[in-house]
DNA sequence: CTCGAACA
DNA sequence: TGTTCGAGG
């Protein structure tokens, strides 16, 4: 599984971030934190962020790295937090399981052969969101004055229903999901310094003459996070099926194939579940600095590292 | 993600 | 020859 597949499909443009200057942005915070977690197991030393106790909260540093850039464009990011994960995605989530695992297994051997650098690439693999990281997260964003939601579903479907409805102007991951999901915009390889990426749904579809309906069952041929695609068909094959005016249907009876719930995975990209949405733009409140270094504080942050961070957000009426 | 092998 | 697959960094 996975869906490289409609990297090939994608229209992908370069974006400065201040193209999005004064706009709301919905990020998944899943792949957001996800991100700059492995970025930051990488680099830095673990003491920096593993409590007495042992509990390891790299996300207090990480997170809000990327978050000075996107607030001095005056932009104002929404949090979007992943509920419970659709059935069919069992299988993925097992073997991204499965990878850890084995990642962990190499990072014991290269501790033990004393490979540190070893260690460490294999340490970001590792990761995970654990209940700490979630809790401490979204106590960081209150404090910060940043909101957020919780999605009844994946959260890259709920960020695309928030641009579809207009709470919001851009989704953010990297996730190609969103383009299944109807995302009509979204933000690709944000790094907070240099451009980032945007992935156009309306382009894609342009491009290749199809309908978002057509995108989705070559999304499935390919194979998604939700189902293993057809063996023998990729990006290509898929267009030049589904142009040709041929159904999902007939491309398995020719191939002898088949594609389990086909319908169910069919509505779960057209019409996902997500919960409610809210009937307002969220805003942004004023960041509580004072009780942000408190916070940093009690989870043993050097105070150099937090008040590097804090100089960086734009300047707030005291 | 990049690359070479396998395949239609 | 172009496309997909699968291993490895």
């Amino acid at each position: 599984m996975g869906n490289s597949a409609l990297r090939t499909l994608a229209t992908l443009e370069e974006t400065p971030l201040s193209e999005y200057a004064g706009a709301t942005v919905a990020i998944d915070a899943h792949h957001w934190i996800y991100r700059y977690l492995t970025g930051l197991t990488r680099y830095m030393d673990d003491n920096i962020y593993t409590t007495e106790d042992g509990t390891e909260l790299p996300n207090v540093a990480g997170v809000f790295r990327g978050l000075p850039p996107i607030l001095r464009e005056d932009i104002t990011p929404v949090f979007v937090f992943d509920g419970k994960p659709h059935e069919r995605k069992a299988d993925e989530i097992q073997s991204r399981r499965d990878a850890k695992q084995e990642a962990k297994q190499k990072m014991a051997d290269a501790a033990e052969a004393g490979d540190t650098a070893a260690m460490k690439r294999y340490k970001a693999q590792t990761q995970s969101l654990t209940p700490a990281i979630h809790e401490t997260t979204r106590e960081a964003l209150e404090l910060l004055g940043i909101p957020y939601i919780e999605a009844g579903g994946a959260g890259e479907a709920y960020t695309a229903k928030m641009v579809e409805y207009g709470l919001a102007d851009a989704a953010m991951t990297d996730d190609y999901d969103a383009l299944l999901f109807g995302s009509p915009t979204t933000i690709r390889q944000y790094t907070g310094k240099g451009p980032a990426e945007k992935m156009l749904l309306n382009k894609t579809l342009h491009n290749h003459g199809i309908t978002h309906e057509q995108l989705v069952d070559i999304g499935l041929m390919c194979g998604t996070d939700y189902n293993d695609g057809i063996s023998g068909i990729g990006p290509k094959r898929g267009v030049k099926y589904i142009t040709s005016g041929k159904t999902v249907e007939e491309i398995l009876e020719d191939k002898g194939a088949t594609i389990d719930g086909l319908s169910q995975l069919r509505e779960l990209f057209l019409s996902p579940t997500i919960g409610s949405v809210p009937d307002t733009p969220l805003t942004r409140t004023e960041p509580d600095f004072a009780q942000f270094r408190a916070f940093a504080n009690e989870w043993e942050f050097p105070t150099q590292f937090i008040e590097k961070n804090i100089s960086r957000f734009p300047r707030y009426a005291e």
